[in-house]
Formats: C-alpha cells, sequence, structure tokens
DNA sequence: AAAATATATTAAACCGTTTCGATATAATAT
DNA sequence: ATATTATATCGAAACGGTTTAATATATTTT
C-alpha cells in the first residue's frame, strides 16, 4: 500500500522521470509510442501526482479562496451556497481546490485575515456578496488576484461578475405592470450594496417607462432602510406601505427574504396575495418556490455565478496584466402565485 | 516581494536550518536563547513555512474532506453548512484545512469519487448526514480515517458524532404533554435515516410514559413516508392526519423542514396554531424562529456538531488503531410560539 | 553534402521543508 | 577520573515532483 511515485511510473516505461513529467504535463516532445506506454503504466499502477510535491515545484498553491460575510452563509441565506457550489463544480474540471470561509462583521485585515491569506495558501480570490472594503483593499495592494461575485465597490473598479439587477428589476415590473397593476411599491434594504440600488432603478425606470409615476408616488410608496436586506425589513416595509390611503396593488421587494417578510406582515393584515397585492421578489432562493402562496421572482442563475467567477478567476491568475472586466449575468423572471 | 524562506531565517539567525525547523515544530533541543532569537526574526521577516514544502517532508495533505448529499446543500436546509461553518472554526485552530464536496443522489464509488479523495489529497474525511453506504464502505475498506455525523449505518460501527435524538424528542413530547395536549402524532420521513427512527422512538416512549397511547394511536395519529424529509411530507402527513374523527391536538415532526410543512397545511385549513393544534420540530434550522409562527423546536447544535467531529477526526488521524467511538451531543427544547 | 531544424530523451538542478544520525559540549552518576 | 546522560546544533539525505539545458538522432532545407 506504498505510495506510486513517478519514479516507478519511469522505471516500468524504461525512461527518465523527465520524459513521466513531460507526459503528465504534455509539454515538449514525447513520442506517441513511448507517451501511450507510459499512459497506460500510470493507469494499471493507479499513479497520482503528489500534489504538494507538484505545487511546491510549480510554486503555486492549487487553491482558490471563497470569501463571505459570516451572516450571509450562517443565515437563512442560501444564496452564497450556491455560489460556492457554482465554483465548486467549476472546479472540478480543474486543477484547483476551493478553501471556503467566512469573515466577521467587523473585520480588520491586521488581525482577522483568513488564514489561507495569512499563510499565502491561495492563488485567487473570490468574495461573494458584501464583503469589507478593507479586505478588497488589502488583497489589491497585495496583488492578490480576486473577483468579486454579485457586489461593487462604488468608485471603484475590479475584477466581478455581476447580475443584470436593472434588467432584471425592469422586467419583474414590467409583468406586474402587464398583470394590470397600477400602484407598485418598493421595499428594500440598504443602497450600499450596488445591486439593490440597482434593482431600485430598474424598478423606477420600468414605472416610467410606462407612466405610472406620479408626483409623490416615490414618497408613497418606496420604503428603504439602510440596513441588511432581512425578512423584518418586508415586514415592517409593508405595515408602513399600508397605512397609505390608496393601498398599493403590488410590491416589488429588492429579494426573496424581503418578499418572504412582506408576504407575512400582508396576511397578517388579513389581505390576500395575489388578488389585493402583489408580491415579486428578486434572486429565486429555494424556500421561494416552497412558501405559501409560491412567490413570483427574479431567478438569478446562483451555479451560473459561481461557475463564471471561477473561470473569471482564472483567467486573472494565469494572466496578471489582463485588463479589469466585468461579466453581467442576466436574469429570468419566474411567475408563480403570488403576482 | 520574494518568498522568505527558512534559509533566510536561519542565515540571519546564524543557525542552521534544521535549528531553525525544530523552534519552528517545537522539537528537539534548541536553547532559550536560540530559540527566541530565531523566534524574533521569524516575526521580523514575516516568515511562513510554505504549506507545500512542509506536506511533501511530511507526508500529509493538511486537508480534511467534508463530504455531504447534493441535496441537503443545495436545497433549503442550512443544516449541514452550520456543521461545515463549526468544522471551520475548529480547523482555524489547527494546520488543517477542509475541502468541501456533495456526492450525487446516485454515487458510485468507480466514477463519482470526490477528487480529493481520488488523488489523495486528504488525510481524513467527515462525512454528514445520509451519505452512500458505498462510499462510507470505500473509505473503510481504504483504511481512509473518517467521522460520520448525524448519520449511522444500521449494523456497522464507525467513529461517529451523533445527535441525542432519543431524548430530544423525548423532552418534546414530555413539553407538549405537559401544556395539556393529549393526541400527539409523529410526522416523519423514512426510517432508513437512524436519526429519525430514534426520534420516533423518543415520541413513543415519551407518550407511553405518561400513558397517552392507547391502542391504535400509533396508526391513526403516526405518518410516516419512506423518503427524504421534506415539507411535502409535512403538508401531505398533516393533510391525513386531519382526516381522523378525533384530531390530533400536537404534531410532533420529525425536523423542521418537516414542520413547516405541516404549519402550511394546518394554516390552509384554517386551523389556529397552536391553539387548535400545537406544533413542533427538530433542529432549529434559522428559518424556524422566522416563520410564523415561529416554532417551537428541538434545538440541534450544529457548530458544536462540526467541532466534535473535526475534533475525533483529527484523534482518528493521530492514532488510526484508537478504537472506535461515538460522541453524542445532547439537545435542548426550544419553546416558541407554535406549542 | 553540409547546415539548419524538428523530434525525442535525459541528467541535473531546483522547489522549501523535515528528519535522522553525527558531533560537541555540559551536567550528572559511578 | 571515567562513563553516562542531557543539552544544543548541524550536515545531508530525503520528500516527489518540474524544468532547463544538453545530447542524440532523424528530417528537411539550402
Amino acid at each position: 500500500m506504498v505510495l506510486v511515485t513517478i519514479k516507478d511510473i519511469a522505471k516500468k516505461a524504461n525512461v527518465s522521470i523527465s520524459t513521466v513529467s513531460l507526459v503528465l504535463n504534455n509539454k515538449g516532445y514525447v513520442s506517441p509510442e513511448t507517451s501511450e506506454r507510459i499512459l497506460n503504466i500510470i493507469n494499471d499502477l493507479n499513479y497520482k501526482p503528489l500534489h504538494s510535491a507538484r505545487k511546491l515545484a510549480t510554486r503555486k498553491t492549487g487553491n482558490i479562496g471563497y470569501i463571505i460575510w459570516e451572516n450571509h452563509f450562517s443565515e437563512v441565506e442560501m444564496f452564497y451556497s450556491q455560489i460556492f457550489l457554482g465554483m465548486e463544480y467549476a472546479a472540478r474540471e480543474s486543477d484547483y481546490y476551493i478553501l471556503l470561509t467566512t469573515v466577521k462583521e467587523d473585520f480588520d485585515p491586521k488581525t482577522d485575515l483568513p488564514r489561507f491569506l495569512k499563510y499565502n495558501d491561495v492563488d485567487g480570490v473570490v468574495l461573494a456578496g458584501r464583503v469589507p472594503h478593507s479586505l478588497v483593499e488589502y488583497l489589491d495592494k497585495q496583488r492578490m488576484p480576486f473577483v468579486l461575485v454579485d457586489y461593487g465597490i462604488p468608485g471603484k473598479i475590479y475584477n466581478s461578475v455581476l447580475i443584470d439587477n436593472y434588467n432584471g428589476a425592469f422586467n419583474a415590473v414590467e409583468s406586474l405592470i402587464q398583470s394590470g397593476r397600477k400602484r407598485i411599491a418598493f421595499v428594500g434594504g440598504t443602497f450600499s450594496h450596488p445591486s439593490i440600488k440597482e434593482r431600485f432603478r430598474g424598478y423606477k425606470e420600468g414605472l416610467e417607462s410606462y407612466n405610472l409615476i406620479s408626483d409623490g408616488h416615490l414618497k408613497k410608496y418606496t420604503y428603504l432602510e439602510d440596513a441588511e436586506t432581512s425578512r423584518e425589513i418586508g415586514e415592517k416595509g409593508v405595515s408602513i406601505l399600508l397605512t397609505e390611503k390608496l393601498l398599493p396593488d403590488a410590491i416589488f421587494c429588492c429579494n426573496d427574504t424581503t418578499a418572504l417578510g412582506a408576504i407575512t406582515e400582508i396576511q397578517r393584515k388579513k389581505l390576500k396575495i395575489p388578488q389585493d397585492i402583489a408580491v415579486v421578489g428578486f434572486d429565486d432562493i429555494p424556500t421561494a418556490a416552497f412558501n405559501l402562496p409560491k412567490l413570483s421572482t427574479v431567478r438569478v442563475p446562483k451555479l451560473l455565478l459561481g461557475k463564471e467567477a471561477f473561470k473569471l478567476l482564472n483567467d486573472v491568475i494565469d494572466n496578471p496584466r489582463l485588463p479589469v472586466q466585468t461579466r453581467i449575468i442576466s436574469t429570468e423572471f419566474i411567475k408563480r402565485e403570488s403576482s
């Protein structure tokens, strides 16, 4: 049960270990016959190059890091787990392992640096969702290749994979309008998350393009709270919106979590969904399809986000002087029971 | 920006690299003065031993694998993510990285082996929840150290960290009884998951010990479906239980997901929770505390499960001939609005 | 026919660490 | 005083790969 090494292969194939290495990495010139012979022996002996030896020689770690806020991972949201999974699937076709870690709310690069950064155990990093700016700056300064997913830092341009929030929101609102809604409200969390800002813009311009936005509309029918999105925001938002004389007949929520809260509150007020009020969310988290009424929402292809992030990071690692780029992933409106 | 190596430290400290290595791993004899001097230089130069070099020399990978079913990770459940997080927290105090991967429903060791097993890139593995038996057998045969979390394979004894399902269920039922419930039903999924079987046993013996289990009780008030737990099972179970002449006044669900389904169905039937029917779940997933009514449940300390699994695996890796052991983690009943 | 080029293989240096004697000195036991 | 043991340090060989420059032969170009 001892380890099969490149030496064993070389000996059995009557070649030098260099030759074996060459076919392993298909580099240089190796005759087809030799190559095949070696490959067969590799297969017979079930030889797998030792990661650590290989990585030592190539001076790569073979790891990439995946960083998210602690609460994004430990709370209700499956959103970021899905992105991780998308990356993991993509990574399976490559030589990389993905190291997942969370960072605290009050992150400080001096003391809270993820282990894999502290010990230089990754070749690059993907950061998903809202993430400490100080961490991003640190990575930038260290010249560590990184990619942001579903987040951007105002005033800075980094490699990133983003959702087409604007059009997603626009289409959702459009769908509400086409089903006859006239007074469409918005409930959302902090604009410091660019996605939410963009969704709001899509909402607003959607209404505008159908001339459904009278003077004072936004004042009456918009609830924005400068906090992380949550069910609470949805509940609170609705309870305030429902004090209007003329009730909204639809609510577009900045994401599903918020929408779930909104639904709870609407039901508590004994109003019918979607008859009295339609509700639409954003993200398409799994819960959305299970809760009653099933939530209409804008589907974000989370696995694809992860996959694209991985691919982009790979490109950046392979070619560090690649110009900074942003890849936009488009969304799809999913009509269910709530609208 | 070149790499600081052990050689640089040695040179600057006027010692051999062996000595530096010795203080790094505090082994052998090194005089306190030398040791401190070296440590200072290490600190000054911010030297971090290169993982791959170290791992090559020690013939360890420094990784441990975490394996779960694909649907456990990609669906609603945060349960297994939490266990992962517990492991990750524990790992931070050690030298290990955790590699998370999922396996497919129809797993076959011949073709679907996780990469890190195929390429021998882990020193041990934690498997959480229901997991392919063929995989467990494979690991056993390969002498790969592993630990099962919240799962057991009938007829086999492996290193594992389990929940005290029996007492958790017993206590939950007891609480229902003490608040005056008489006809307590059970809704659950497949018994091939030992946890569910145990929870049922706790339920049954809880009732028995209070003499609340008449002839035919179990026939009338038990809904078991031989499938993965899901909201659907909860909904379906309740819809069947509610056809009884004498309605149950409480439902103990085998887990929170099922309980969430049960609540949906009870509400659909216009019954009040907890006035008409109390509902109790198991696990305490985050959603449980957010949904209305807030779910009473048996809290499973998921982070602790992960931590214990990590520690046990560590022990097993360090000492492979350790006798097989099972660590039981106890639970806590959380009374909220639904009971 | 000589020169240039393409093809095929290899020896040896190197990657950064651990570890195993070997060596040397200081402290203790006989 | 000598033998033994504890303390302190080091040289060199591993660990299992990659890579570069050198060598040798076969093929093509001039």
